[in-house]
RNA sequence: GCGAAAGUAGCUCAUUUGGUAGAGCACGACCUUGCCAAGGUCGGGGUGGCCGGUUCGAGCCCGGUCUUUCGCUCCA
């Protein structure tokens, strides 16, 4: 895989990205955030569109799903039902040398065992008794003075050299309520899918929804990762859209087939050429899958996962009757039956589908033009329905009549789709600073506008351009984009 | 987290050995023009990521720190 080539190439989307207002560092005047960025103009509504159009063929293409918007703040127990709790609190430590990472507790207990070997019993104890009461007040410089103070060392450098212990948690806390100390720890959610398990019988008996069915949703998730990168493929705070289908116990199978296809072509109906897609199925499964599969996607950093369909078994719903003691069971009319449903899960995410539009739209084109040089422009070719700008509006000349005839087109298109009026600079600079910006349609008011009523329309991606009549450029626009 | 590279105007970059910063594009106003990045005049914008050190003097040398990209690691 050769790198270089395409490392320039997602610099220069990254730096276009920011110069043209579609994404920002976070807090960048105190120096940003690491790993956390900010939308703007154009970026906020290219991601609200793609958001618009998965909510649409979700909720509105399909009877059987609906959606919901569950709060981010979630009942504590959630996430030990869950599994997100245990299994990733433990303090780790790193040696500088052999760059060996141990957890805290298995590194004091492996050196106590040695204490035991050489007959130091009442050392090993108090070593041990020592670890448990620091552990236990979660006091990371008391441990790593312990560690110093035994004189405990990497079995493979051999050398003290330690890093500060440091506690990799997923999930970020806070406190609920004014009052620290009351220990009420709540998390911000790490998936958005626990929202909709709590609510699935809120949801199936007040929409009267029979399996199978699928809840979704789209929202706000948060994950403390150790490393987060590239851009905005990796962050902190992210947004998921997804949807969780209920079925039967038993016919997981043939729906995890089902969606496995029918996220495919969602994306290729985005215009999106096939090959730049690939299915990876998941060898080690999570604890509460029995089948997974990335949809993944050639970025510019090479084949990296968009979607994950999980066909998650009961293991959610299960779990949550356990520690709630609230029955989660449909009552099956076909089979006279109650039953826990199984469930596949289909979870995208916003911003790295913002980042695959991105990156598969940004050209650097080069035009031959008809004298024999040669020009360029950077375009984003945004499939029509998803771009920010629509149509942009543009009089020849700021004077002649020409703007107030362009007004009119605007105030007729603007209630149906968003556009862009501008009568600065040349026809010509417009045009590019369009393309820019993924505007797919471009209108030209003229002179001739006023004698025959017809207007100039410029396409994006072809750059031809032809008369058609001023009445009739919104129902040709709508007609792009729905 | 470890290692490497980088950070100068909104963007892309100059400023060869230390002597208090420039260009192109972009942006604003006006004039001229009018169908694919036009020309002219004027203008706004940078305490050189941040902090400290060496020096008479630091964008440049040194240390730290933040941010970004890349490689490894991690990714329930």
């Amino acid at each position: 895989m050769s790198k270089t080539p395409s490392d320039n190439t997602f610099q220069a989307i990254i730096s276009h990205a920011k110069e043209y207002g579609f994404v920002f560092p976070s807090s960048e005047i105190y120096d940003g955030l690491s790993a956390v960025y900010d939308y703007g103009p154009y970026g906020s509504q290219l991601k609200k569109n793609i958001r618009d159009y998965w909510w649409a063929c979700m909720t509105q293409m399909n009877e059987n799903i609906v959606g919901i918007d569950a709060a981010i703040f979630m009942h504590p127990t959630t996430w030990k039902a869950s599994g997100h709790v245990d299994g990733f609190s433990d303090p780790l430590i790193d040696n500088k040398d052999s760059k060996k990472r141990y957890r805290v507790d298995h590194l004091i207990e492996g050196h106590a065992e040695k204490l035991v070997e050489r007959g130091e019993q009442v050392a090993a104890d108090n070593l041990l008794a020592n670890m448990d009461a620091l552990l236990a007040k979660d006091d990371f410089e008391g441990l790593k003075k312990l560690i110093e103070d035994n004189k405990i060392h990497c079995s493979i450098s051999g050398t003290g050299n330690w890093t500060e212990i440091r506690q990799f948690n997923l999930m970020f806390s806070t406190e609920l309520g004014s009052v620290a100390e009351d220990a009420n720890t709540i998390y911000l959610r790490p998936e958005t899918a626990q929202g909709i398990f709590v609510n699935f019988l809120n949801v199936q008996k007040t929409a009267r929804m029979k399996i199978p069915f699928g809840i979704a949703q789209t929202g706000k998730a948060f994950r403390n990762e150790i490393v987060a990168r590239q851009f905005i493929f990796r962050m902190r705070e992210f947004e998921q859209m997804e949807m969780q289908f209920f079925i039967k116990p038993g016919t997981q199978k043939e729906w995890y087939e089902h969606w496995k296809a029918e996220r495919m072509k969602w994306h290729l109906s985005l215009g999106i050429t096939a090959d730049k897609y690939r299915f990876h199925d998941h060898v080690k499964l999570a604890h509460y899958a029995d089948a997974a599969v990335d949809i993944e996607f050639e970025f510019p950093f090479g084949f990296k996962e968009v979607e994950g369909i999980h066909s998650r078994t009961d293991f959610d719903l299960t779990r949550h009757q356990e520690f709630s003691k609230k029955k989660l069971q449909y009552f099956d009319t076909e089979i006279n039956q109650h039953y826990v449903p199984y469930v596949i899960e289909t979870s995208i995410g916003l911003d790295r589908m913002f980042l695959l539009i991105l990156s598969n739209s940004y050209e650097e084109e080069t035009i031959n033009k008809e004298d024999g040089t040669t020009d360029s422009r950077v375009v984003l070719h945004f499939p029509a329905r998803i771009a920010p700008n629509k149509l942009a509006i543009l009089p020849l000349t700021k004077k002649d009549g020409l703007p107030e005839l362009a007004k009119e087109l605007m105030d007729e298109c603007k209630k149906s789709f968003h556009c862009f009026y501008e009568e600065k600079d040349a026809i010509g600079k417009r045009y590019r600073r369009q393309d820019a910006i993924g505007t797919p349609f471009c209108v030209t008011i003229d002179h001739q506008t006023k004698e025959d009523g017809t207007v100039t329309i410029r396409y994006r991606d072809s750059m031809l351009q032809e008369r058609i009549p001023m009445n009739k450029v919104k129902s040709m626009v709508l007609e792009h984009i729905s």
